[in-house]
DNA sequence: CTAAAATATTGACTAATAGTCATTTTTGTG
DNA sequence: CACAAAAATGACTATTAGTCAATATTTTAG
């Protein structure tokens, strides 16, 4: 039994391995031609693989995209958990305020990976279709946000649709802020978010 | 020179028709066919005009798409304001939740338009890209929002910003709360939605 | 009013691309 | 090892985007 799962597994890591070359390739091509112009056969090429292959794990180019975009913000939120673990920061609402600082901070270094994700910043934490795709070793900013207004004994009318209104705000409002500069540059408007975000955590009853 | 200027505007309503019937007709298909299965092709037969003639107004397919969303979001509020006027709602805040709830109810009548713009409600309020396309006549909602501040004698710390944040943060929700019920029904989510726009609007100075 | 100039429209054409599927290769099983 | 099942291939077809020389319409100016 244990040698079945074992073998299981290897053609699973085989499959995700020519997935996981497909996406790569897609990806590079995406940051530096954009989907628009980016063909299957490029991106076959890009890993050589044949261009059948690549219909046998993805529909066309937008799922790709859309599991790209998943995985993506996914990995910025994960990075800014480890971070804030390195932090040591008590207070409940500085931890959330640093994990957003730190996800709007990689977005104004890497404007094309936001160009990329577009509004689309929580599908890493709200689009399940990929659940079984994506690692998830960490302890996701859901689980964090839950476990923090616990342990900090704060009481919200429902945190999960708090969360959901807060990682909103900030995934549609940074591709203005940061590619437009519209309505104001992020280094004026981050202030205001800030204030804001704070404000709907003290949403209690 | 009225003559000359009545010639030249002859001119660009017949441009502007041309114009105005690819829009009709790609919007037609967008809806029914969705914007991947829609080909130019089709986009020009739908109003009787040549292949050529589409790449004298639009680079491509996104191009109309980024037009329309503008158009629509645009057209969205702009009947939520007219709605607004027949119902003699004193109260600031009273006004701004009947607009979002209005344009919201229509999003849920429509749920196709949303699919269409999918998280770009603001559009219709920040992109300048077709201000000299898109008929102003009627007063814009950000008019509106700082025309009410002045009435009401409400001071807020920025309210570019307030309105800019109050539009994306329910623009951007509604997607997911409509469409996919997550992580609440709109119906549920509502509530809570509106003590927040409120709590937005209380941010004095 | 007319002819030349300027502008707008056309649609046949080419090059590029998506997506298919019969065949081949690789992997797993007894 | 031999057979079955699963995965990968890439030549092929049908579709489509985008171009551009030719044609039609509109404007201007004498």
């Amino acid at each position: 039994m244990i040698n079945k799962n074992d073998k299981m597994s290897k053609i699973d890591l085989n499959k995700n391995k020519k997935k996981q070359k497909l996406l790569e390739s897609a990806f590079n091509l995406f940051m530096t031609k954009g989907i628009k112009d980016t063909s299957i056969q490029e991106i076959v090429d890009g890993c050589k693989v044949a261009k059948g292959t690549f219909y046998l794990y993805f529909n066309d180019k937008y799922d790709i995209e859309d599991y790209l975009i998943t995985y993506k913000s996914k990995e910025l939120f994960n990075n800014a958990l480890e971070e804030l673990e390195k932090n040591y920061i008590n207070n409940f609402e500085d931890q959330i305020i640093f994990i957003i600082n730190y996800v709007i901070d990689e977005l104004v270094k890497n404007t094309n990976i936001l160009n990329f994700i577009k509004k689309n910043l929580s599908q890493g934490i709200y689009n399940d279709r990929f659940n079984n795709l994506i690692d998830n070793d960490t302890l996701g900013i859901y689980e964090l946000f839950n476990k923090g207004l616990k342990d900090n004994n704060i009481k919200l009318k429902n945190p999960n649709i708090t969360l959901f209104m807060i990682i909103e705000l900030v995934g549609s409002t940074c591709f203005s802020t940061i590619i437009e500069e519209k309505p104001v540059p992020i280094n004026e408007y981050k202030p205001f978010l800030y204030d804001t975000i704070r404000m709907m955590l003290k949403d209690k009853k």
